[in-house]
Formats: structure tokens, sequence, C-alpha cells
RNA sequence: GCCGAUGUAGCUCAGGGGUAGAGCAACUCCAUGGUAAGGAGUAGGUCGACAGUUCAAUUCUGUCCAUCGGCUCCA
């Protein structure tokens, strides 16, 4: 049986071969089979460079030459015969010095005409085992060579590539779903940002809608954080350069900085990228017990960071953006604690999200532990203690060795959407580093003076690419806590609406987010109101204007019956409270 | 940052070396409406910005800005 994966392989193959037919001149790379489907790397300089133009040509030569790859067989070469079979091509020779060092044997692969480098696992009949009309070619792209910005840039094509017809037929389906809850596109449709070139790419700018959805979102975070004896602070969005020097951010992480200059003083200032080590600053202000631990600050504050501009993307990819942060200074023995209790935080909330997640446990590699700071014992204590926690909490989780941050384990949470894909967002991780390079302490209870041990949280991560996510993830549907219009009110006709903003002052006086909508026919501001996805749409005529009821129509149970208004403030205002 | 594509009205898009068009939205008027687009009219664009070629550039060329698809990293 050859399993798709040997098929997208073997398709690598045959557009490489097809290239070959057409652009002699191309040099083939490498071409693996991804994630949908396969590509493969050209270097196509000193000739011409196919463009998406090309690509339907491409894919129709590959299906002219597929009847004719019967068979693919492999056989064993000697070094020197490969290099001769390669010569011209560096990066074949370079894959040949690979395979050389690590002691393998080289093979080629041959079927039809063309004869490739590789490894091997393909479909040994291509012709009987691949349907013609399976597969496409998909986009044409630029990728470094093995994926390094020093080395020459390559022209990647993407083929997409399915064991059927229909299934490829459904992943566009998916694709074009995918492009429906585009947080990109529903971002102007229901008005929730906009960018401005003015302002510069990466920098967005929330409407009042959008706000409303980030104020909630960080009143829920701070809701629970408070609860766990998290204390809110705040700090000035710059700094000198010289806490990043202290810090150790500055040699690491530099080239992402926002410059500011003062013309004032010969001072170098920042805008801060993350807040970690203005926190220290607060905690270093007084001398700290055993006692006062864990110290415990929180805020929701925005940090800059220059991303390189071919990065950027809408909300999920910023360079200005907000985080729920927190950090916590506590003493070894209350890791545990701390740990469980953020976890505790990370479940509430995203179950109140109505999304599930999965816990990464993030772990230094025991065979590298010149890569990790701090002291190795705390280091496996802590790890052990981690572990204990995920399983206390019943976490679906997994170990990733090698994974952990130089300066502690970490969990990262991924979030799964609405369409199966995950999305790194809430973290909590353990500091061992920036503690000691700020000289951090505090005295124990028999004199002495100890070092704490840090812990970053985020419950939400990045607030606009939480969003971003989530605009995905609901399609634009928010629960009714978080929806910007919450109950849309719509008088059949002008003689309604005395009753209707009698309606309207009554949600409002009962805090929730409503509006009135009088201007065009019933059916028109019916079809806007469900367009915005708002959760109520009062519709209120004779009828209701005589008994004082609304008709409510809920976007998620569909019509309901004629209500008391006061009834209706009522459930809509406990749906808010409990953020159902 | 790099490779490729794109940029025409608020949105979605057509057009094209002789200074532009549609639908929706907006505005005005008519329609008094009962659950997914009632009708008529009006207004709206330095054709992303700046240079160059040309008698003439929104159209061709270059640079920049922005967006999209990739490549790499992420406190």
């Amino acid at each position: 049986m050859t399993s798709l994966e040997e098929k997208r392989h073997t398709l690598a193959h045959l557009l490489a071969a097809a290239v070959a037919e057409r652009y002699p001149h191309a040099k083939p790379t490498i071409g693996p089979a991804v994630e949908n489907g396969f590509y493969y790397d050209f270097d196509f300089t000193g000739g011409d460079m196919p463009g998406e133009a090309d690509l339907a040509e491409l894919e129709n030569s590959m299906r002219e030459m597929l009847p004719s790859w019967s068979d693919m067989t492999g056989t064993e070469v000697s070094e020197a015969d490969a290099r001769a079979r390669f010569e011209g091509n560096p990066f074949k020779l370079e894959l040949i010095n690979g395979i050389v060092q690590s002691g393998e044997k080289i093979t080629l692969y041959t079927a039809g005409d063309f004869t490739d480098l590789c490894r091997g696992g393909h479909s040994e009949h291509p012709s009987k085992d691949i349907k013609a009309d399976s597969f496409t070619l998909d986009r044409i792209a630029g990728a470094y060579w093995r994926g390094d910005e020093k080395n020459p840039m390559l022209t990647r094509i993407y083929g997409l590539a399915f064991d059927t017809k229909e299934d490829l037929a459904a992943y566009h389906e998916k694709i074009e779903d995918a492009k429906k809850r585009d947080h990109r596109k529903l971002g102007v449709e229901l008005d929730l940002f906009t960018f401005s070139p003015l302002v510069g790419s990466g920098l967005p700018l929330y409407t009042p809608n959008g706000t409303i959805i980030r104020e909630e979102l960080a009143k829920f975070s701070e809701e629970l954080q408070r609860a766990h004896g998290f204390q809110k602070v705040w700090i000035p969005h710059i700094t000198k350069i010289d806490l990043y020097k202290t810090s150790g951010h500055w040699d690491k992480f530099g080239d992402e900085l926002f410059l500011v200059k003062s013309q004032e003083s010969s001072d170098e200032f920042a805008l801060k990228p993350m807040n970690c080590p203005h926190h220290t600053q607060i905690y270093a202000a007084k001398p700290r017990s055993y006692r006062d631990l864990p110290v415990r600050y929180m805020e929701t504050t925005t940090c800059y960071r220059d991303e390189k501009t071919g990065e950027l993307s809408g909300l999920t990819r910023v360079r200005s953006l907000t985080q729920d942060d927190a950090h916590i200074f506590c003493r070894p023995d209350q890791i545990q604690g701390e740990f469980e209790a953020i976890m505790n935080m990370i479940k509430k909330m995203y179950g109140t999200l109505g999304m599930e997640f999965r816990a990464r446990l993030s772990f230094s590699d025991s065979a590298k532990p010149e890569k990790y700071l701090g002291d190795p014992q705390l280091w496996k204590e802590a790890e052990a203690t981690i572990l204990e926690v995920a399983k206390k909490l019943e976490l679906n989780y997994e170990v990733a060795p090698g994974e952990a941050a130089f300066y502690g384990p970490k969990i990262d949470i991924m979030v799964v959407d609405a369409l199966g894909r995950e999305w790194q967002c809430a973290t909590e991780q353990l500091d061992f580093v920036q503690p000691q390079r700020f000289s951090l302490e505090y005295t124990d209870s028999d004199g002495t003076k100890k070092t704490p041990v840090m812990i970053h949280k985020a419950l939400l991560g990045t607030i606009d690419r939480f969003m971003g996510v989530y605009i995905e993830h609901t399609a634009g549907a928010f629960p009714t806590w978080l929806a910007p219009i919450q109950v849309r009110v719509l008088p059949v006709s002008e003689k309604h609406t005395e009753y209707g903003e009698e309606v309207l002052a009554q949600l409002r006086t009962a805090g929730i987010r409503a509006e009135m909508d009088d201007g065009d026919s019933l059916g028109k501001r019916i079809r806007n109101a469900k367009g915005l996805k708002i959760p109520y749409v009062l519709v209120i005529g004779d009828a209701e204007s005589e008994a004082k009821t609304v008709t409510v129509e809920s976007r998620d149970e569909g019509k309901l019956d004629a209500v008391p208004v006061g009834d209706f403030v009522e459930r809509v205002k406990k749906e808010i409270a409990n953020r159902a």
C-alpha cells in the first residue's frame, strides 16, 4: 500500500522532471512531501523563471509524463558516480557531502527518464498509484536554501496532493471556509480594526467595536488574576537601554528594539519589547522577606517589537502587541502552587471561550546542558514539578525536550481553533536567570539572602493575536459578553420608534450594549443585523408596543416567543454575567 | 529583510498611452413596512506616493509605501 506521503514525495519528483524538461537550466535541489502536498526548490538563475501563470503548463506536463512512470526504482551508487552525475549542481553536491559524512548510502531513484538523488520513500508504481486528478500545482514562492537567509534564495513550487480528486476538492473547500473566516476580512466587515499606511505596517488601530472586545478580554483575564492574588502595576513604555543590557536582552534581541532618542540627555532609550525587566525593578525597590512571597504583578500593556516587515500579517503578527502579562517572584518551594494556579486560570479562560487546548511541556535537553543557565538541580526539580502539575490537572500534554528557553522550563499552551489549527497563546515560564542578573533577593527564614525564582505568565498571550485567532474561531459570531453590539432593536415602522426608544433605554440602563436601527425596510435591517452576527435582534411592532413585550430573534437559537422587556433584560444580563 | 504577486470610489471589482466605470455602502426623496437586499435620484476617485520616458502617463520604466503568498527567528 502506497502512503499518501509516498505519493506526495513521488509527485515532487514528477514536478522536478516537468521542470527539467521545460527549464533545462534549472538546478533541482530538494523536494519533500509536506502537509497537504509537496514542494520542490529550484535554482533558476541563468535562464527563465516560471511565474504563477506557468504553473498550469507544468501541471499539464506532469500529467502527460505520469503514464510513463510505471516503475520507480532506486539504485545505490558510489560517491564518485553521484558527484559526476550532479556535477554543476552545488546544491546536490552539498547534499552528497552530507550523506557521505553521515555514513549513509547514496541512492538514486529513477522513474521515466528522470533520475534524482533521493533517500527513497516513493510510490513504486506511480502511474498506477497516483490519480492524475488528485494533485495540482498551487503556488510559487521564494525560499532560502536550507532555510537560512544567508544562503541563496531559491524558487519553491508548491503542489497540493491527496489520494483522490474528492479529497483535493475537500481541501479547497476548507481553504475557502478559512478565507471566509479570515480575521483580516472580518475585521473590515465587522468594523473591528484598521491599519493606516501613515501610521505604519503592523500597527493596528482598533475601532470602537474592536476596542470593546479587547477590553472585555482583558477584563476577564484581570478578574481571573485578581482572584488568585495578582496585583496590577503600571510601567512606562520606554526605558533606558541599560535595563536590557543588564537583563541580557540587549545582546539577544537588540535588533528588534525600536530605539528612542532623547534630545535633552545623552541617555539612549528603547520602547519596551517585554515587561519583565521593568517589573523586576518594582520588586527590587524595597527589601523582601520570605513572608512577602509570592509577589505577583500583572499588567495588560503594550510592547513594541521591530519585526521584519515581510512577516507582518493582520493581527497575528504585529509590531505593537498588548499582552495580559504577569510576573511572579517566589521561592522555589512555591513553584508548584503558582504553576497550578496559573494553569487553573488558563483552563477557566479557554473553557469559557469554548476552545480546547493542549499543553507542551518545554523542557531542557539533557544532552546539551550548556544551552541552559541556572542551577541544574533546580532545573531538574522544576521540570519534575511541572510534570506533576500537568498530571494532577489532567492536562492533555506532551513533553518536548529541548524546547525550553535558556532561562527556564515552561508550559506552552497550544489552543485549537474551529478549523483544527493550533495557535500558541497562553504560556507560563520559569526564569532562573533574570532574578540573578538583577540581583533580586529576599531574606529567608534563617536570615540569609536568597534569590527568588521568577515566573512569566500570560493567559491570552498577545491580545491582538488572540483576537485574530478568536475572530477566525468564531467566524465573528462572538459570545454575547464579547459581542460589540449585543442587542439591536428593529421597530417595524416609524410609529414604533417611540416604544423602541423605551426598550433601548431599558437595555442600556441594564448595561447591555444595544442600539436601534430604524432606517430601511425591515427585511434589509434583519439582513444587516444577521451579517453583523448580532446575538439578539428585537423586532417590535403594534403587538409588542401594546403588550410592552419584545419579539426576540436569537442568533444561536432562532426565533423566540415574545416576552416582557424586563424578562429579556434579565436573560441577557445573566448571560453576560456568566460569560455564557 | 529576501523571493514572487498585487495596489482603480468606504467595500468587491471591470477597464486601459488621449486625465475613468459597475454593484453594494453613503446622502436625498418616495414607500408605513412583521423576519436575509422595496423604489427613484444625487454625490463620491491626484487610478498607492514620488521620479523618468513621451506631444500626452492612471496605463510604460524606476524607486519608495502598503497589502497578499512564501522563507527565518521569537523575550
